[in-house]
DNA sequence: ACTTAATAGCGTAAATTTTACGGAATAAAG
DNA sequence: CTTTATTCCGTAAAATTTACGCTATTAAGT
């Protein structure tokens, strides 16, 4: 959404198109320099850093809306995204919020009961992709973005800082159930890349000695013959994911440590 | 809802009150001779089993429609109750299957574009109830209700045997992390009780011995003075569980296996 | 009153997994 | 060629899980 007419559009017809009272806001995970991040668009009508989002189309399915919303704002397709929990108990999101004074400064009026005024309810999302593929595009809403460290999320619109913590809450229950570190991963990856990861996800410190030895003897990666040159000292072998025995060890939850 | 004044005003002034395109479907989860059941409903207007449901109110948080359609339904308050899926992908819910004829038999005409054909995601939450303190309460829609083992459930309307089963995966991947047990069981119970319970629940054999064991070991459940004489075998002591110990546990996920 | 059938549930030991760390190997900077 | 930083192999003790033998208890049947 980029030109004035089609936001003007969006404004005043949207109801037509989209469900009302509904969005889908995804928590996007990549990860980049030993750390776990989120990526944040700065809205401008609404002053302030959330989620991306945007709304369902009235014969979508729910779980192509949320693929759409992820393409659309990273160019990103065939992407791992779970749907983790619907946001419904703040009721009136929007009119904490009012953003009529900045549609105004273009000259798109509101009207009085526009439905972007109205209670929405937000399904939640994440979604796990490779940080060095993402192409993020911004729009009329949203001019800035940046990766941020969930370690250090500022104050969010809404309920935004909500859906984070709850997003982060079940990466950490679903750790051993779903492809956590194959998503997030570059196809290659070193020991002390993995074990940060789980580290960061898990908020504990694990043994990189045991840690290691579980996940090849649990047949999950494996080592290459390659070595990636990084900083003045030993340079770390690569390793890759089985992926069959990774996927059938998920379906089972990998109830070990790790 | 139970006379046909209030029936005529939810089918034609029900969208003032209520989101559309919403609905709260609860999979209500109770333990009975040793069989896990849910409760069906049979909807006179559609003519088939399914989930007890409702709408949520313009302005009602979620988790408190949640719980006031539980409460209308069963009696019962301050219940477990957690969200665990909002399902949409099925677009055309209620169009498959025309209520019309069944309001026209008692004179209520739903017009061309009834708020009740629209399309409607589905909200999932499930119920963990003491079964002997449910009082199921019908109305205009559902006359009849069975507690319906949960290895038994026949084809439900819409996608709610989706729902069960989401329920049910759910319930398995959470038993370590909820009071599951704890709801599900009166407060006293036996050793066999509770065994079965996680038996069906997880679907596959514990050993009974180690099973008991563990649970004692951790703090987890005490043995009462009491038994209780059943059959014609040696009497089953009572346990109860300890509740601080068991939420504490719940807190870290008993990652043992029981 | 004694036998039998049907469960309840204690106890022990072997197998497996987790935890804890010592220390060698490697790479670049000075 | 020494120092510093980091990778990652290996071993052993501790803890947990698994497997299963065996006794205890109750009521029904004879």
């Amino acid at each position: 959404m980029n030109s004035l007419e089609e936001v003007e559009d969006f404004v005043r017809n949207g109801h037509r198109h989209y469900l009302p009272h509904l969005s889908i806001d995804p928590v996007i995970f990549g990860y980049h320099d030993q750390q776990l991040k989120i990526l944040l668009l700065n809205w401008k009508g609404l002053n302030g850093w959330g989620l991306p989002g945007g709304f369902i189309q009235r014969r979508e399915p729910l779980s192509q809306a949320a693929h759409r919303i992820l393409q659309e704002r990273t160019g990103l397709e065939n992407v791992f995204l779970q749907q983790f929990h619907t946001f419904g108990d703040s009721p009136y999101r929007l009119q904490e919020r009012n953003p009529r004074e900045f549609f105004e400064k273009y000259g798109v009026d509101m009207g009085e009961d526009n439905w972007l005024f109205e209670r929405t309810l937000s399904v939640g999302y994440f979604a796990l992709v490779d940080y060095s593929k993402v192409n993020v595009r911004t729009d009329f809403f949203t001019q800035n973005y940046q990766w941020c460290d969930v370690k250090e999320i500022p104050s969010l619109l809404f309920d935004h800082n909500e859906a984070v913590d709850k997003a982060l809450a079940t990466l950490r229950l679903q750790i051993y159930h779903q492809p956590i570190g194959y998503k997030l991963l570059p196809e290659k990856f070193t020991l002390p890349e993995i074990h940060t990861l789980y580290e960061t996800i898990l908020g504990k410190e694990l043994d990189p000695r045991n840690f290691a030895k579980k996940l090849v003897a649990l047949g999950l990666i494996k080592k290459l013959a390659e070595q990636r040159a990084i900083g003045p000292h030993r340079s770390p072998y690569l390793y890759q994911f089985e992926k069959e025995t990774y996927e059938d060890a998920l379906k089972q939850g990998i109830v070990h440590t790790y």
